[in-house]
DNA sequence: ATATTCCTTAAAGTTAACTCTAAGTCAATA
DNA sequence: TATTGACTTAGAGTTAACTTTAAGGAATAT
């Protein structure tokens, strides 16, 4: 009986099934809008929230920012001067670049934090290697099963 | 003339000293100290903290790990096995292996959702050209030197 | 018809990792 | 000796990004 979902209905989607696609949860959902990271997404007769694709893919970038670490506010400002038509594309290209700036120098600090603790870890897994060789030879027995 | 620092002169290091080398604050480092992270730094016979070279090398790797997102709790649970002894080596050796596995999924993450920052900021790129191209074109001049 | 989902506002609570303040004492330095 | 820096405990304040609660009502889905 292939129960069609709203979605393959009508194109949109509930909050709780973004909630789903997203993994964000309704509260979220609702706290993104009140913060303008989400604006103009459209109701029901009854004023329920009606996501269209549009909206998905606006939550996708969103998301693509905030897990690249840029703030709640910064993506407001962000969404903003989208809002504000193309006259503000100079000033977006400079927020996004400054971004990605960021981000990459986020990443090689990563890389370089990384590289030491693969070291740390290298050296632990050797120290362990020659404790648990040590341990087998101690003169009474060691435990054969234990 | 040729002022001789505490360091040179003992080969140990004030809290302040520690700060400026860490930028670390003289609160963080005593914070880090009562939650476990930095445990037996000596003192002066007046009660001052003396930080050893070792102290800061404990202190590297602690930072290295906080910077690669490890918590504070973690850290000192780490630290606190370090204590503990060779019979916590395998452990230790878990504790790292699972964090540097975390540290590598973040890495990558962080690379894929850079790869959609970078798409979005060529488009705006485009976008800022081709709108720019249409500004010149209008009838009535454009500034010339605005 | 009934159960579930959604709406609103407004505010309080949570978590991590600091950060700061206060009060009073002691140490080190010029 | 005066000033600066350090010490302690204890607790309050900060920031970001949620998360939860509450109250009451309306809309949808089955």
């Amino acid at each position: 009986m292939s129960m069609k979902t709203n979605a393959e209905k009508t194109g949109l989607y509930s909050i709780q099934e973004v909630s789903r696609k997203t993994g964000l949860s309704a509260h979220t959902l609702r706290y993104y809008e009140k913060e303008g990271l989400l604006n103009g997404v459209i109701r029901s007769p009854g004023g329920f929230r009606q996501y269209t694709d549009e909206d998905l893919e606006r939550l996708g970038l969103i998301c693509c920012l905030k897990n690249t670490g840029m703030s709640i506010q910064e993506i407001a400002r962000f969404v903003q001067l989208t809002r504000e038509g193309d006259h503000t594309l100079e000033e977006r290209v400079k927020l996004l670049r400054e971004h990605r700036e960021r981000v990459l120098a986020r990443i090689s600090e990563m890389q370089t934090h990384l590289e030491k603790v693969t070291w740390k870890l290298n050296f632990f897994t050797e120290k362990l290697k020659a404790y648990e060789a040590g341990k087998d030879r101690p003169t009474d027995a060691g435990e054969p099963g234990g």
